[in-house]
DNA sequence: GTCTATAGTCGGATAGAC
DNA sequence: GTCTATCCGACTATAGAC
């Protein structure tokens, strides 16, 4: 928000987003938090005026760093959206433009801290998620929403649940990490696990997108 | 794991299940669980020895119940399997048995309960985790990858991966939820709303093992 | 700006009456 | 088995030296 010197509010910052990731806002203690830090607890107080402020400064910092980061693709894609001549035919690519750049996310180091901190925020949101919300995640909705509705010519509602549900491939590799790595037998997820799940999301995508192309009004089939 | 009474300790397992999957491990007091089962905290050291006998008390209870929920589905499905004299064919079907099975479970308010606290030892799992994957979950994910081979013919960790994409499918609506809530607008996830998820999800699930079932040994294709 | 020292609160565990 | 009373440690916040 001011300057960007390489300040200690920043080291402040990230061993709070580590730590409130993996602990929750009761769990990390400011103590904690500032000895990760390598500084006193006092600079908390000093910096960010307590632990709330500093809850609140995590938040802000993710919404930051998700723009940084999907922000250059979802740009791209709504660029490429406004010149196509074909915009159905342009909406495909760009739909598989921006989950494989969220596939190839998982990668950053740095959205690991992010997913552990916001994953909280979303099971019991606080004044964090407004923030977080309204950076990059409201963004890409929006247009993953816009991009189905192109494709498929479903309603509101039903582009919606499409959507969140191509999210969902993506983000069940995060979010159930533990069970993901315990279920596939994976050590970790690096450059060549995300590249098997890329190619199973786009494959999906692909059918997906055929399918919904053909049908306009009527995606699914009831039991 | 004895008897099935009515007992002070079950009511303690039901606030403390509540507690712990809102404020997480540390967040929740032993003395605001106890309160909220209108006993004193020493009822606690009495019945789970402490505050994380308490906590496993939990894992099991969980682990339990999802056995319950969708124990039935699961039998049935195997059974079916083993029955079938066309075998992709009942897998084709006892895929969206399951998957809408699991859809719809989202109906129990039970179940929301153990989302938060299952999405918290998913981020950071502690020795609940263990028996949580032990009880439902571990025997879900084999089936859905036992039902994918033999649909698509993957091999085994492209059929995983698969697996995993179309629980994420369902779980993003559990997981994502105040983001959900936001982007579409709804008040809550309810009978109106599930019906929505799970027809947009069997849609996807229909196409893709359509498409699967075409193309045996590759399911999608590189950017 | 950065640190140390301290105040005040709340947590989990336990002892012991009933 | 169930409750009350108490101990001790850890936490956040703040005052004030440098």
């Amino acid at each position: 928000m001011d300057s960007d010197k390489p300040c200690a509010r920043d080291i402040l910052l990230h061993a709070a987003l580590d730590m409130f990731g993996r602990r929750g806002f009761d769990g990390a203690s400011t103590r904690a938090i500032a000895a990760a830090a390598g500084m006193p607890m006092s600079q908390i107080t000093y910096h960010f005026g307590g632990k709330e402020g500093l809850y609140l400064g995590c938040a802000q910092m993710i919404a930051e760093a998700m723009g940084r980061i999907i922000g250059s693709t979802l740009v791209a894609v709504e660029a490429e959206l406004a010149a196509a001549s074909a915009p159905p035919m342009a909406a495909r690519a760009g739909l598989r433009q921006l989950l494989g750049a969220m596939a190839e996310a998982m990668l950053d180091p740095e959205t690991r801290a992010f997913s552990r901190f916001m994953l909280r925020e979303q099971a019991e949101p606080t004044r964090a998620f407004a923030i977080i919300y309204g950076g990059a995640m409201g963004r890409v909705l929006a247009l993953l929403e816009r991009l189905i509705v192109l494709i498929s010519g479903k309603d509101g509602i039903a582009a919606k649940v499409e959507a969140l549900a191509l999210v969902g491939q993506i983000t069940v590799f995060r979010v159930a990490q533990a069970g993901v790595l315990e279920f596939t037998g994976w050590g970790g997820i690096g450059p060549a696990e995300v590249a098997i799940i890329r190619q199973t999301i786009l494959g999906n995508v692909d059918v997906i997108c055929a399918a919904l192309g053909r049908s306009p009004d009527e995606g699914g089939r009831q039991e």
